[in-house]
DNA sequence: ATGTAC
């Protein structure tokens, strides 16, 4: 459905001029081949020349490949705003404030998984809190949770939930300067405090993943990450649970009543945003700041768990076993930034919705061991058909240096539930090698990989237009979700 | 995504 005033720039970007939209200050781009953009829904065009038209906006209305409709803005949108006369807006960053995705090696090869697959999937379901509503197996104070706001990641390895070098592999080292506890309401922190380590439904996912040979694309550079043939990886995907839906959503309701005070008017109430200097503004920075500092912790803490598991299944430590971490990276924020805008540094707040940062090489806010592969990158995509690990190019300076996130759904949930049936689709997967393990059948069936674009087209559209760059795929071989 | 509705 796409409209008659697209015009094709290049075989991967399409642009909607200023001139499809009254009140649209930049133009809209679409990162999608021919065969994408026909997949893309109508709310995709709508939504990301609505996102054009906020206060602020620099350059262009990014869309990512795997873009789909969503709240405000597409989810796969990218806006980064002048940070003295633009707009911080929820609807930008999602409602699951720093879902991200971790990504962690071990030394077995496939052969050694197989006998306990079986075993480790069902143990990992079983300890893993999965599911909407469930909450965590730590008992963790209200003032414990005080200082996982301020310490995120932090804090977990300080009371022994992990390993230094995770930190040092997390986006931010895990904790995000300027978090404000008293920027929270206490029914985000009550719905928060007992949620670390815990999965969540939906989307949300933990997979145990194989490195396939022909799968490899860059070999020297899979190499120096510890990458090879065989190997079984463990991919995540999760974020900041209740605590951030509510700061979301606390926050949209003040914006909305802020929007006039501050002269603002959007096209659409999903849109509500603040100037990013006003007082409301920067509460609702420093509030979503405690929800990326918790979803950095929620992580690690599942992260601990799957060690735990993966060293009772195997009856060898998690040393042993070199459960080390890939990178731990957001695709729901928004985020300060120094960004050259025709040849004049200037700081930027870059809202990722659906959108994974990929800082190129040599940039600053990357790990040192990855400053000459460019930051690392993790999609999931569908649990039938496999994800990919990225690295970050020079090229993507055009997007603020952020690409794709996942597959993205081209079938609603609803749409998916009616067409396939969760247990057929269990038994099917489990004859192809994938043993999944799900709280209901239903949200089974609202994942199945048909409802999703094909993530090999995403991750061509994204390589081609130079802003990732493709290391390897992993294919999975077990997976729990909610 | 979400104690799937203020």
């Amino acid at each position: 459905m796409r409209p008659p005033e697209l015009i094709k720039i290049s075989p991967v970007i399409w642009e909607l001029p200023v001139s499809y939209k009254t009140g649209m200050r930049v133009p809209a781009r679409i990162y999608a081949t021919e065969k994408l953009i026909d997949q893309m829904d109508s709310g995709v065009f709508d939504q990301v020349s609505n996102v054009a038209m906020l206060p602020g906006i620099v350059n262009y209305s990014f869309c990512m490949p795997d873009g789909h409709w969503g709240y405000g803005f597409p989810i796969g949108g990218v806006a980064a705003m002048d940070t003295d006369d633009g707009v911080i807006s929820p609807g930008g960053i999602g409602f699951d404030i720093n879902c991200g995705m971790r990504l962690m090696l071990t030394s077995l090869t496939y052969d050694e998984l197989k006998p306990k697959l079986h075993k480790l999937v069902d143990k990992l379901f079983n300890n893993v809190p999965t599911g909407v509503g469930e909450k965590s197996r730590y008992a963790i104070s209200k003032s414990d949770f005080r200082k996982v706001m301020i310490n995120g990641s932090r804090w977990c390895i300080e009371n022994g939930f992990g390993w230094q070098e995770d930190l040092l592999r997390t986006e931010e080292t895990g904790c995000i300067d300027g978090a404000d506890p008293s920027k929270v309401s206490d029914k985000a922190v009550e719905r928060g405090y007992h949620q670390l380590g815990t999965l969540g439904s939906g989307n949300h996912y933990l997979e145990i993943q194989v490195v396939k040979r022909e799968s490899i694309f860059d070999a020297k550079t899979a190499e120096s990450i510890g990458i090879f043939p065989d190997q079984v990886v463990i991919m995540f995907h999760c974020g900041s649970r209740g605590f951030g839906h509510q700061i979301a959503t606390d926050y949209l309701r003040v914006f909305l009543k802020a929007m006039p005070e501050y002269g603002i008017s959007v096209p659409d109430r999903e849109l509500a945003c603040a100037p990013f200097r006003s007082g409301v503004g920067q509460d609702y920075f420093s509030a979503m700041k405690c929800a990326i500092n918790m979803s950095f912790a929620n992580r690690q803490m599942i992260a601990h768990q799957v060690r735990e598991v993966f060293a009772d299944v195997f009856g060898v430590s998690a040393i042993r076993l070199s459960i080390h971490q890939v990178y731990d990276i957001a695709h729901n924020t928004a985020k300060l930034e120094y960004h050259d805008v025709n040849g004049v540094r200037k700081r930027l707040l870059v809202h990722r919705k659906g959108s994974t940062r990929a800082f190129g090489p040599d940039m600053e806010g990357i790990p040192q061991e990855y400053k000459k592969t460019g930051q690392p990158v993790i999609i999931g995509g569908s649990m039938e058909t496999g994800s990919y690990l990225l690295s970050g190019v020079k090229s993507g300076k055009q997007t603020f240096y952020s690409t794709t996130h996942g597959s993205g759904r081209v079938m609603s949930r609803k749409q998916a539930r009616k067409q396939f049936r969760g247990k057929e689709l269990q038994m099917r997967m489990e004859k192809e090698g994938i043993y999944t393990r799900s709280v209901s059948y239903g949200g089974l069936a609202e994942e199945a990989g048909k409802a999703y674009k094909n993530i090999d087209d995403v991750i061509d559209a994204a390589s081609m237009a130079g802003i990732s760059h493709p290391i390897v795929k992993f294919l999975p071989v077990g997976n729990i979700k909610g």
